[in-house]
DNA sequence: CATCGACCTCGAATCGATTCGAGGGCTGCG
DNA sequence: CGCAGCCCTCGAATCGATTCGAGGTCGATG
C-alpha cells in the first residue's frame, strides 16, 4: 500500500476513484469537473503527499518548459563580475515578469561535457543572447536548428532575431569628438576582444578585419571616425585587470605616451587609470581617460568620463521581446542611445 | 516529404532506414552500433536538420533534467545587487562544474502567477537554498514533498538537508568584543530582517522572539553576548539604502547617540556611515561602525572594519554538496569561520 | 412518461526519447 | 556442410501528464 516512489497523478486518481484524465482536469482547473470530484482528488493528493504534476512530463506534453535561457558569453562567474551584465539581467527579469518564466543561466563557451546542459540541449522556450559574443554566429545556428526563438542584446544575429542594441559607433564618436575638442590628438585605444579566442595584445589590422565582435568593432569605428590613425591594445575581457595590463603597455614608454585613452568599457578605463597611478601619471592632468557603460566602478576614486548606456532598459526590452515572440508576434529591433557623462577623468592635454 | 514541424528522432530513423531505438543508440553512443549504421543515422540527421534529442523528452525518460535550482530569498534583481550573493553564486557554479548542470534562478517570494515556474514546479534535479530566508520552512516542505535533494546556505533546513554556514554568533561576538576592548559601552545594532514580512523599524523583543531568520538571530545573539542590553533597528533588507534609514533613526537624537554601531552586513554599515556623514558625525572619531561580510562596498571611502566571511567558499561547498547528493551520498554540513578585519571605521570612543 | 439536452467522466492517443530483452544474420570452426 | 556463437538491430514498454472526442447519467420539459 505504501508506495516507496513518489506518487504520480495516476496513483492519486486511483486513490480518489477517478480516472487519470479527470484527476488532471481537477488539478489544472481547465475543463469541467464537479466540486465533489475535485475535492476527492485533492484529498487523495494530500493523503498521498502528491506534490503536483511532474514538470518534466508537463513540459514534454505541452511543448513548453516555462524556462528562458540567458546565454552569457563568458563563464557565469565572469559575467557576475561585470556590472553591465548584472544590470541587463535585472532588466531581463523585469521584462519577463509577465511570463513568470524561470531564468536559466547558460554559457556559450564551446561544447561542454557529455551530459552538460549547454545551449544545444537546454529545455528552454526562448533565449536571450547577452553580450557581444564572438561566438554568436555558432550559437544562433544551433538555436535556429532547434527552433528556439531568440533575442540578441548587442550583436547581430541575423534574420528574424530581434536585436537590442545601443548606438555604439555614434556614442564613441561623440566621446572621441569631446576629446578632440579638448585638444587631444594623440589618442590610444583599449578595446574589447575581437575574436572568440579573446586574443590579447596590440591592436592589429589582422584582428580588426577578423573581428566577430560587433560591439568592439563599432566602438572602434566610432573612435576612428575622429582619430583615424588611432591604435592601441586589445584586452582579453572587460575587467579592471585587463585594463591595467593594457594601460601598462600603452603608458610604459614615456617618449611615446598618448595624451588620452579611449577604453571600450568602464572597467577597462578603471584599469587604465590604475596603471597611470602606478606609473605616477596624473589623471586627468597628464592623461585623459574615457570609458563606456556608465557604471559605478568599485574602488575607483574618480568620477569617470564615460558614455552612459541604459543597461537595465536594454535588458527590459529584451525580456519584452521574448514575451512578444512567445505570443507569436514579431517584435522589432530596438536601438537605445547613450549619453556622454563628463566626469573628472578628462581635461585638456598638458602638451 | 518536407516536414514543416521540427524532425524527431523517429523521422531521422525512418530516413536512415533504421528503427528509432537504433537511432537513439547511434546518437547517445551508449550501446553497440556499427559504424556504417551510425554514419547513416548522422547523415539522415544532418539532411533533416535534426538538432539532437529533445531535452524535455530526455529529462522525462531519464528522470533528470540536468538543472540545479538556486533559490534566492529576494527578487532576482535584489540578489544581483548584493555582492555576497554574487560571490556565493560564483562559488556554486564552481562547485557544480563537474556536473555540467545549468543554473536556474528561482525566487521564493510566495506563489507566483498560474503558469509561473516557482519552487513548487521547476524541473530541477536539486536545489541550493541561498541566504537567510525567512520563508525557508515553507520552501523546504515543498522540496521535501517533491523529493528534490537540497542544500541550504545559511539557515537550518532540518533533517537530511546539508547546511553550509558560518560562525555567525561567534564572529559577531568577536567583533563586539573588539569594540568593547576599544572602550565602547553604548552600542546600537542594525539587523537584517527577522521575518518574512521584512518588518522594518525598532528592534523589539516581539520581533526577536518571532524570528524566522536564523542568521539575523545568531548575529544578534553574538552581539548580545558582549552587550546584553544593546538594541537598535531592524532593516528591511541588506542594502545601503536600508542602512541609511536605520542610521538616521539611530543617530538623529544627539543626546542619545551610541558610540558604536554593529551592522549585520557591510551594505548596512555603509548606509550607517552615509547617515553619519549626513549628520556631520565623524567616523571613526565620533562613531565606530562594524560591518559583516567583507565585501568591497561600491563608493565607500572607508576601509570598513568588518567580519570577513568566505562567501565563495561557501558557494563552492554548496555546489559540491549537491554533486554529492546526486551521486547518492550524504554530504555533511559545513561551518566556515569568519575573520575580523580591522579597518578605519572603528576607534576608541571620543570620551 | 418519454425524449432531449446538458454536464461530467472516461479511454485512448500523444508528446519524444530511452532501454532491455529478444531475435536475426553472419562468421568461423568442427 | 552444419551448427554454435557473437554482434547488431528491432519491438515494445515506459517515463507522467494532457487533451479530445465519445459515452453515460441525471434532470427537465413537453
Amino acid at each position: 500500500m505504501t508506495e516507496s516512489a513518489r506518487p504520480t497523478l495516476s496513483d492519486v486518481a486511483a486513490r480518489a476513484g477517478v480516472s487519470a484524465s479527470t484527476a488532471s482536469l481537477a488539478f489544472s482547473g481547465s475543463g469541467p469537473v464537479s466540486g465533489a470530484t475535485k475535492q476527492k482528488v485533492l484529498a487523495a493528493a494530500a493523503e498521498l503527499g502528491y506534490a503536483g504534476p511532474d514538470p518534466r512530463a508537463q513540459s514534454l506534453r505541452r511543448g513548453r518548459s516555462g524556462i528562458v535561457g540567458v546565454v552569457l558569453e563568458e563563464r557565469v562567474r565572469a559575467a557576475f563580475l561585470d556590472p553591465v551584465k548584472i544590470q541587463m539581467l535585472d532588466g531581463i527579469t523585469e521584462g519577463l515578469a509577465s511570463l513568470g518564466a524561470g531564468l536559466l543561466l547558460l554559457t556559450d563557451t564551446g561544447e561542454a561535457g557529455g551530459n552538460a546542459v549547454g545551449i544545444e540541449s537546454a529545455p528552454v522556450d526562448a533565449v536571450v543572447l547577452v553580450g557581444c559574443s564572438p561566438r554568436l554566429g555558432q550559437s544562433v545556428e544551433v538555436l535556429r536548428r532547434r527552433g528556439i526563438p531568440s533575442v540578441a542584446i548587442e550583436g547581430d544575429a541575423g534574420d528574424g532575431i530581434p536585436k537590442i542594441s545601443i548606438d555604439n559607433r555614434e556614442a564613441t564618436r561623440r566621446g572621441a569628438e569631446y576629446l578632440r575638442e579638448l585638444g587631444h590628438a594623440d589618442v590610444a585605444l583599449v578595446t574589447l576582444p575581437f575574436d572568440a579566442a579573446r586574443t590579447r595584445g596590440p591592436l592589429t589590422p589582422d584582428l580588426e578585419l577578423g573581428s566577430t565582435a560587433e560591439t568592439a568593432s563599432e566602438r572602434l569605428a566610432g573612435a576612428r571616425d575622429v582619430f583615424p590613425e588611432a591604435t592601441g591594445r586589445v584586452a582579453g575581457a572587460s575587467s579592471i585587470e585587463e585594463g591595467l595590463e593594457a594601460g601598462r603597455a600603452l603608458l610604459a614608454d614615456p617618449s611615446h605616451r598618448p595624451t588620452a585613452i579611449i577604453a571600450q568599457s568602464d572597467l577597462l578605463a578603471a584599469g587604465v587609470i590604475q596603471a597611470a597611478d602606478e606609473l605616477g601619471i596624473a589623471v586627468p592632468g597628464e592623461l585623459s581617460v574615457l570609458g563606456f557603460d556608465g557604471i559605478r566602478v568599485d574602488g575607483l576614486q574618480h568620477d569617470l568620463t564615460t558614455l552612459v548606456q541604459p543597461s537595465v532598459a536594454k535588458g527590459r526590452a529584451a525580456g519584452e521581446a521574448v514575451v512578444s515572440l512567445l505570443a507569436g508576434d514579431s517584435p522589432r529591433s530596438v536601438c537605445f542611445t547613450s549619453v556622454l557623462h563628463v566626469g573628472d577623468t578628462t581635461a585638456a592635454p598638458s602638451r
